[in-house]
DNA sequence: TCTGGGGTCCTAGGACCC
DNA sequence: TCTGGGGTCCTAGGACCC
């Protein structure tokens, strides 16, 4: 039986955060965002929408059309707070919640509306509900798998609430321009322009004709993305909590610099905050990254694997120099960036250097109490032989 | 006043091992 | 001496999302 997924979304999150702090910018042109060197637009104002202001558009192009906007920086913490709210609210709907970021989530609500007579008013009224007790609004998607439920979502706003049933794919989605499709970006919906792809529907002719072309072009996101269109996607909601697999820090400077001593003073800077935030995440990081922009815009990731995982700011430090030292060749550099990644638990840690410091004594006791596989799936990396590997093994040794 | 910062996931090529 | 296939790990780069 399908399910019920719902994909709630924030309208203008951050915006509506401020606006419920002071409730006169409501109804004016406001951009989150900074203004200085780099300065780009978090997001805006229904309002300042109007004027053509979008997120990601550098703030000196969104003030030349609107030049009236009211310029707020980020204010994380309460944006951190509400969304807080916002996700109690719908637990009490709703366990299976996968929230996908700080204003949106997935919510699994077969069961909840199973023994409900009108479910669509239910949900309006959920909508409606949230309003009252927290001041957010949201749009909802509503549909049985999480693709088709994120676009219904995205098709009216604010406040909105769009049903998807296969049975309405191509009535709603067909029409729509082939940026609208969730995952295809600014480098891919140009070459599908090119081909003459120029609305979902197009793109879905054309998949389910299994055109070559086409085929080529997604490679193996290929069946992942027929399947969506069609509306047979994935309708597992992800209920267990954000698990960071990186943690990093990156800052465009002031000015542009070639100078090593002054990127390096960056780098400890960066550093510092990453180790921090590790610390404050419990985990510790396989290998360090580090990232250099040029004047250019070009991109440069330079990481390097550990021995023994850390979180210490010295080591990480340590390597991003290194690193800086290796690839500061004679360009100017704008931005810089230090990652910590391959994250996991201290305490999985212990285990894996234990095993290594008194590998035969461990074995020993280990291999009584768990199956190696076991064991193996434990430690991330196999420390020791499944059967089938001790066979693979034993066919090498008789050639 | 040109174009952020936080992430995730995927791919491709080379090194290395069996 | 040459040939080769399968697998993993590491590194670099790129697309995408919010």
């Amino acid at each position: 039986m399908a399910k019920v997924i719902l994909h709630i979304d924030l309208n203008a999150f951050f915006v509506r955060c401020e606006e419920l702090e002071d409730p006169s910018l409501i109804g004016k042109p406001v951009i989150i965002g900074h203004s200085g060197r780099g300065g780009v637009v978090s997001t805006c104002s229904y309002k300042a929408r109007e004027f053509g202001v979008r997120s990601g558009m550098p703030t000196f192009q969104a003030l030349k059309l609107c030049p009236n906007a009211i310029i707020i920086p980020g204010h994380y913490s309460l944006y951190s707070k509400k969304s807080h709210e916002f996700i109690n609210f719908v637990k009490k709907h709703s366990t299976l919640i996968e929230q996908a970021s700080i204003d949106e989530c997935y919510v699994d609500m077969t069961k909840t509306l199973s023994n409900i007579k009108n479910p669509l008013e239910y949900i309006k009224n959920m909508q409606d509900t949230l309003f009252k007790e927290t001041g957010l609004m949201c749009s909802i998607g509503v549909a049985p798998t999480k693709f088709l439920a994120k676009m219904g979502s995205d098709y009216k706003k604010p406040m909105g609430i769009t049903i998807i049933h296969r049975k309405d794919i191509a009535r709603i989605l067909y029409p729509l321009p082939i940026e609208s499709f969730f995952g295809i970006g600014k480098k891919t919906a140009p070459k599908l322009r090119k081909m003459g792809i120029n609305t979902i529907g197009d793109l879905a002719k054309l998949i389910n004709e299994d055109d070559p072309e086409i085929k080529k072009e997604f490679g193996r996101f290929y069946y992942g993305i027929k399947d969506w269109i069609n509306g047979y996607g994935s309708d597992e909601v992800e209920t267990e909590p954000w698990d960071p697999k990186s943690i990093g820090n990156s800052t465009t400077f002031k000015f542009d610099t070639n100078n090593f001593e002054e990127i390096k003073e960056y780098v400890r800077e960066l550093s510092k905050e990453v180790s921090e935030r590790a610390k404050e995440a419990n985990k510790v990081g396989y290998s360090v990254q580090l990232v250099l922009k040029d004047d250019n815009f070009k991109v440069i990731n330079r990481s390097k694997k550990l021995n023994k995982p850390t979180n210490d700011f010295i080591e990480i430090f340590d390597i991003a120099t290194q690193l800086l030292e290796a690839n500061l060749g004679d360009k100017m550099i704008r931005l810089a960036g230090v990652t910590l990644q391959n994250l996991i638990d201290p305490s999985e840690v212990v285990i894996q250097m234990s095993i290594f410091d008194n590998y035969d004594e461990i074995k020993e006791e280990c291999a009584t109490k768990l199956l190696i596989a076991e064991l193996n799936r434990k430690m991330k990396k196999p420390v020791f032989k499944t059967a089938a590997e001790t066979l693979r093994d034993k066919k090498y040794e008789t050639r």
